[in-house]
DNA sequence: CGGTATCCTCGCCGATACTG
DNA sequence: CAGTATCGGCGAGGATACCG
């Protein structure tokens, strides 16, 4: 019997890999939460419920998350201006599964 | 109108958050997409398919994945000793949560 | 209001050597 | 074989000040 290598399809390609590299963060899921929650959010307004995050980091993390298309900033040119973040569709799709892996976690918690 | 503060349910106690606490280092998810893969893998086997893990990290993320009832290992008293890791049920229970989300970043990077 | 610029800390991650 | 001990770097995360 020759020797299968069952290596983990987890290495550079792997897709559960590749979603953690976008919602993996400390904050990401965090925002995502919170705009789906909430809907279309104002910058300063999406800091006062994220409760203890700081402008550099979730600038940073707003950015990223726009960058890859799973949050969308949308800026009105009013006076002061009015800048509002919201979910894409992309990232709707998401939703599902993390309220399944929070009900994973609230069952596994039960039986310890 | 009396606003209302819709603050996100991710803080201190989301489920979310904890579950990321459990599988959200570097290698944990590599880990048990290996061990749900090939079933109870010997240590030096599992380090071989996660090509690239050194043992400081491996050992450790072993022993937190053990501590938190996500993971087993079972010692056989043979010469030389033989050390068998393996998936609990808990933690087979998350596998088709992981498969949804390889799922939807799959379908996420055909669309972009 | 909605950020950026700058600097810093802390802990994850890892290489290497060693051991029961 | 299955790890532990020790030491180090490096980057995510963060505090603070400032800006268009």
């Amino acid at each position: 019997m020759i020797e299968t290598h069952y290596n983990c399809p987890c290495l550079e390609t792997c897709p559960l890999s590749r979603s953690m590299d976008l919602i993996g963060g400390k904050w990401k899921m965090q925002i995502i939460c919170t705009l789906n929650n909430g809907g279309p959010t104002r910058y300063n307004e999406l800091k006062r419920r994220m409760d203890g995050v700081s402008n550099t980091v979730l600038a940073r993390a707003l950015r990223e998350l726009e960058s890859v298309g799973l949050v969308e900033r949308r800026e009105y040119m009013e006076v002061p201006v009015r800048v509002e973040y919201s979910t894409t569709e992309a990232c709707d799709a998401l939703i599902p599964i993390l309220d399944q892996l929070s009900e994973w976690y609230e069952a596994y918690e039960a039986e310890r």
